[in-house]
DNA sequence: TTGTGTGAATCCCTTCACAGCG
DNA sequence: CGCTGTGAAGGGATTCACACAA
């Protein structure tokens, strides 16, 4: 039952939560295509089709109930379970992926880090001990993980996502700059700043 | 002189552009846009309408060549001046911004961090000393800084972005989880890492 | 012959506009 | 009435296919 949503699409979705939770905040109960559009800058005919694809939530002449729209929508993105993360790399990156309370407010709870240093090894963070890489496939099963940052570097990534994936996991998140080979079934999705940069300075250059 | 172009096709030329890199490592001299796209994960009639926009790079029954059409790529995305970067914010993202290589790589050069917290103001990050954001509009103007990286806590952020663009910031990386307001002019680029798991989860549900 | 550059065709996403329900 | 849900129209972006240059 997969629904063909294009990435874009997605990404709104997640917007739409993230403004009806704090109209939940403000106390409004009731908020129409029109108010949602303005504040996740889209417009009113597209926050209509956005959720039309997965059902009626509206009242006609009315708009929708905050609490049971944002209901819908984590139903709709998967955030109804919470997800069971591991952490790949305690680097700079990883470490302040880890410290970042943005992930457990929405249900990523990060249950296991790993590192190749031995001088990292062994260590604590937090409630967590830092594991070898070595040991991933094993860690990664026997806790269920379904979800890995990968936070290494470029030369190690390929590498650490063949064990992923043979251990179970079935999304990532790529901060290494490569396009990863992964299973079928698998989903990466890619984090690159520095592509962003330039798609701020290819702006900057068009200025003038 | 602005060319009117997706922001999907310059996250491409970035693409392209680091393959080049990587294909001129490797000793290659030329390419045809069949192994560019093979390489870059898109399709060679892709490659071809995305450098079209700009000139002609290739010549026919040939391909381009890597360190002709890298030139042109990079005075494309306007890499061929190095960009002057703002740091504000020295908590956990910054600092591991702070870190990361791959920046000054590519030209980004972070010539002044900033902060709020009184224990950070005057410590010293390499050779910078990070600074009161109270300062920052002084700073900026005198570094002549172009582009800032926006690592503050969302309360914080349109103050500081409103400061940026009056210090005269013409491009901004907001990690902060909240639509900017900006004077025209101004480009915002958000990065959002619970929208880009939650498209993941978004996937994974969809799965079944 | 090979592989670019580019109009034409296609596909997909966004916007329009309105019937119809509350 | 007011505002949703949705077919139809419109606009971009991708893919096709081929003339043509090297």
């Amino acid at each position: 039952m997969s629904k063909k949503i294009s990435e874009s699409a997605v990404r709104r979705l997640s917007l739409y939560l993230r403004t009806l939770e704090e109209l939940d905040r403000a106390g409004h109960e009731a908020v129409s295509s029109e108010q949602l559009a303005a504040r996740s800058a889209t417009t009113a005919a597209q926050v209509r089709k956005d959720l039309s694809v997965f059902g009626s939530f509206g009242k006609r002449g009315f708009g929708y109930t905050v609490e049971e729209l944002g209901r819908a929508l984590r139903g709709i993105l998967g955030l109804t379970q919470p997800w069971r993360v591991a952490l790949i790399g305690a680097g700079r990156i990883g470490s302040a992926l880890f410290e970042y309370t943005g992930f457990a407010r929405r249900g990523f709870q990060i249950v296991a880090v790993f590192d190749s240093d031995p001088a990292k090894i062994g260590r604590k963070w937090g409630d967590s001990i830092i594991h070898d890489v070595a040991k991933l496939e094993r860690v990664v099963s026997d806790k269920d993980i379904q979800i890995a940052i990968l936070a290494v570097p470029v030369e190690a990534v390929q590498g650490v996502m063949d064990q992923a994936s043979r251990a179970g996991v079935r999304g990532v998140l790529n901060f290494a700059p490569v396009r990863l080979k992964v299973p079928e079934g698998v989903t990466v999705k890619d984090v690159n700043l520095v592509i962003d940069l330039e798609s701020l300075t290819f702006a900057l250059s068009q200025g003038f």
